[in-house]
DNA sequence: CGTAAGATTGATGCATATCAATCCCAGTGG
DNA sequence: CCACTGGGATTGATATGCATCAATCTTACG
C-alpha cells in the first residue's frame, strides 16, 4: 500500500544511529485500524470506520524516529516507550522540547516546509504507528469528522507548546521541575501505571535543557523536594509523596505584575 | 451568510474593554476573496477560486479581539495593525506570548476545547479578517489544495513556538532582546517598512513578559546596546545600527553541552 | 500646565550557572 | 565472580546574571 522508510539501524547502545539502507527497523506484525489510531491518540470517536490499517514499526532505545532535514513523509503516533524530540539551533546549541510517550504524535513540525524540523530519539524501545501524511490527507478530505479531528489535534499541541512556554517564561527553576514531576505523575496515571511511583527515562542533563536549567539545579532540586519529604528520589525513581505540595509550588517572589486584572467576569472559562 | 460576534466595544483608552452588546465594531465596508486572504497569510495559491468572501473588522487600540474562554467561533487573519497575545495561568500570572502583525493568524488556540486558551489584545487600531472555522471546514474539504494549507499554516504555528521555547530556554536575556529586535526588524521589513527604523509599539513591560525577562532588564539591555553602538533607542523609537552583531549575540559563557555531536552529514537541512 | 504612565538608571540581594570533586551504578572483560 | 570502567548523579564552593526595590526622568494627554 506504502512503502516503509528505513531511518535508523538497530544498534543498540552508543550515539544514536543513523539511517542505513541496509539494515532496517523490525517491522512489527501488528497494524491498528483508523478507530484504534483515534482512541490513542484519545480523539472522538470516528462513526465512519474504513478499513485502512496502519503499520507498526519497532525501534530498540537510542534511535532516530525522524531527524532534521529528512523529507517529511510520516506523521508518528507512540503506542509505547518513550523519547525525546530535540531541535538544534543556527548555533549548533540543542535543546530538548519534549519527552513524548504513548498516545502522543510526532511529526507535525514537518508539514510546514516538507522537512522535519526537530529529531526526535527513542529513549527506550518503542513500537510506534506510522502515518502516512497522504493518507491522512485523503482521509481528511474522505470523512468530514476526522478531518476536524487532524485540526482539533494539532491545535492540541499548539496549546501543549503553549504551556511549555508559559513554565519557561514564568516560574523559577524550583517550580519547574515540581511542575515537571506533576505532569510526569499525570501522564503514567492515564497511561494505567503508578503516579506516584516511577522511573525517569531521561537523563539530568536532559531533564535541565527540556526545563531551560542546568543539569545540577535539577539534581538539587530533586534533593530538596526529598529533603522536605515531597518526593523520595534514587538515581532514576521517583516516589512522588505529596503532589499537592508539588503542584501548588509557585515562583518564590510574588512579583507585582498581574494588577489591573481585577474580577473579569467574562475571562473565567465557562 | 453568518453572523459577526460582539467582542468588544470602541472606548479607546484605559485597560482593555469587554463585550458590550449595545456598542459593535466598526464593521468595515472592506471583504476580502479567498485568494487574497491566503496572499495576505503567505499561503500558496489556490488554485480552486471560489465566491466565497471573508468580513473585515476594525478595531480601535486597547480592544479584545478574542478573550480566554470565550466560545471558539473564529479565526482571525490581521490585516493591519499590531496586537498582543496573552495567556493567563491558573496562578492568575499573565504572559505575552504572542505580538501578532500583518499575515499573522489568532485564535487556533481555540479549535481543541472550543475555547479560546488565549486572549488577544489590539495595541493599535487594526484591521482583521474573520474566518468563520465553519467555513474554513467545510473549504478544506471541498478544495483539497486549500485543506494541506490549513495543515500548514498550523504547522507553521507550532514551528514559531518552537522557536520560542528554544529562545526561553537557550539563551540569556542579552541574547533574547536582541534576537527580538531582529526579529521584529525580518517583520518590518516583509511589510515593506524600514527594517532599521521603527516604533515599538509594546511597553518594556509587555517585552519583559514576552522574553521571560523584567521590564527593567529589557530597558537596561537597550540602554547597553545603544551604548556599544549597535542601535540608538529613544523610548519606543528603535535604529538599528548594527544587525550583523546583533544576530550573532550568544548567550555568553559557552556551556560545554553539544558535545557528542560530531560531524552529522544527514543533519543538515539540504 | 499638571498628572500619570511609561522609561531609565542605580543599588542590592538572590537564584542559578559554572567549576570541580566525588559517588553510584550498570555493563564489561579478565 | 569480581574488579574495572565510564557515564550519569550528587554535592559543594564560588561567581554572576538578573530580579527586585527605589528614585528620578520623559512623554503623552487631558
Amino acid at each position: 500500500m506504502y512503502s516503509i522508510l528505513p531511518v535508523a539501524a538497530a544498534r543498540p547502545p552508543g550515539p544514536p544511529t543513523y539511517a542505513e539502507p541496509e539494515r532496517r527497523h523490525r517491522i512489527s506484525r501488528l497494524w491498528s485500524n483508523l478507530q484504534e489510531v483515534f482512541d490513542l491518540l484519545r480523539l472522538p470517536a470516528v462513526l465512519s470506520t474504513t478499513d485502512i490499517r496502519f503499520q507498526h514499526v519497532q525501534f530498540k532505545a537510542r534511535q532516530r524516529v525522524h531527524m532534521i532535514g529528512q523529507p517529511f513523509e510520516f506523521l508518528y503516533v507512540v503506542n509505547s516507550g518513550f523519547l525525546k524530540t530535540v531541535t538544534v539551533d543556527e548555533t549548533g546549541h540543542e535543546q530538548v522540547i519534549g519527552f513524548p510517550m504513548k498516545g502522543d504524535l510526532l511529526g507535525i513540525d514537518g508539514i510546514q516546509d516538507k522537512r522535519y524540523a526537530t529529531e526526535t530519539v527513542t529513549l527506550t524501545n518503542c513500537d510506534i504507528v506510522l502515518i502516512p501524511f497522504k493518507v491522512m490527507i485523503s482521509l481528511g478530505r474522505a470523512h468530514p469528522d476526522t478531518q476536524s479531528s487532524f485540526y482539533s489535534m494539532m491545535s492540541r499541541e499548539l496549546l501543549r507548546k503553549q504551556v511549555t512556554v508559559s513554565n519557561l517564561g514564568s516560574f523559577c527553576a524550583e517550580a519547574r521541575v515540581a511542575r515537571f514531576l506533576c505532569s510526569l505523575a499525570e501522564r503514567f496515571m492515564e497511561m494505567g501505571c503508578s503516579g506516584t511511583h516511577f522511573d525517569l527515562r531521561m537523563t539530568r542533563e536532559e531533564i535541565g535543557s527540556y526545563l531551560g536549567v542546568s543539569l545540577e539545579t535539577v539534581s538539587r532540586t530533586l534533593s530538596a523536594f526529598a529533603a522536605r519529604g515531597l518526593i523520595s528520589v534514587k538515581q532514576r525513581t521517583i516516589e512522588i509523596r505529596n503532589q499537592q505540595a508539588l503542584r501548588t509550588l509557585r515562583r518564590l517572589p510574588t512579583r507585582r505584575q498581574q494588577r489591573k486584572r481585577g474580577g473579569n467576569p467574562l475571562t473565567a472559562p465557562a
